[in-house]
DNA sequence: ATCAATGCAAAGTATTTGCAGCCCC
DNA sequence: GGGGCTGCAAATACTTTGCATTGAT
């Protein structure tokens, strides 16, 4: 498909190639909560995505937007931010400590570092507020996950 | 590491003093419940806590396990993994990128650092799996938060 | 034309709340 | 003894799912 010049303005031009190149349906629902989460700065909820993409296409339901964002963070367009489908966990170390969490599963452990715990932090910072502690969290696939995933016998998914 | 040997007489020990020094009753529901955070190493959720002390507390509700979770989060006893009490969130931006979070009300800012971006992670990851990305979560209260927070100094001028 | 995607409604989880009685201080 | 704390049950909040229909390719 040709693009054209004056494409290049079309803010769905972006989410519309992403979403063709991960082989999955181009639909209106999916362009809007897309461009919604692109443009929003304030990492909005599924509720507030949801209202944003209304005002333009009014049918749309808020299934389909939970839908379409877990489709999303599964096809790597946009992430979450803390433990994706989890509920509350706690933590009661309170030593200085930075965090491995596993994407897949959720698993997540502590590790140690002076290092790091003595981060200088950006300035940009102090544009939000005052920071009180940093701590690092280190996202990656853990051990168990690995080995679910590339098993010795090559299976299509299942 | 904190030498706890002289506590191992009484588990329950520490957890009954920091109670008492945050000005709150001590019951056996929330000894309990805070010792069982502070024993377990897999970050556990609501549940999984009531399951523990059940065991030895039979009569214990799940609601008094996140009423006492909670508690001693805002006591500052214990932490939350990700962003307390909030539903799930989602961030479109795909630029390497770093966070503020307001451990208030959760407002939660971008922020750029190539400094950050190229951290060398500690080997003690290792252990757990293969790291895929590093983000820095800076933790603090934001400037609204801060200003609620602090009119006990300034009363009347803002 | 085909089948993935949607909208609706209803179900399923996770978490919170009102209230009567209990227990720590 | 009094008021904070608990347990129960019911309510709420958030998210997912089944199914008939719609619409992208």
């Amino acid at each position: 498909m040709p693009s054209q010049a004056g494409d290049l303005q079309n803010p769905f031009q972006h989410c519309k190639e992403e979403l063709k190149a991960a082989g999955v349906r181009v639909t209106h629902q999916r362009l809007e909560v897309f461009h919604e989460v692109l443009s929003s700065r304030s990492h909005p909820d599924a509720e507030t995505v949801f209202r944003g993409v209304r005002d333009r296409l009014p049918t749309v339901s808020l299934d389909t937007v939970y839908r379409t964002l877990w489709l999303l963070n599964d096809l790597g367009l946009i992430t979450v931010l803390g433990l994706p489908r989890e509920r509350h966990r706690f933590d009661g170390n309170m030593r200085p400590h930075h965090h491995f969490v596993c994407t897949r599963c959720g698993l997540t452990g502590d590790f140690y570092s002076e290092e790091l715990d003595r981060l200088a932090v950006a300035e940009a910072v102090n544009e939000f507020g005052v920071p009180d502690r940093t701590q690092v969290e280190v996202r990656g696939l853990c051990r168990k996950c690995l080995e679910d995933d590339a098993p010795t016998q090559c299976k299509e998914g299942k």
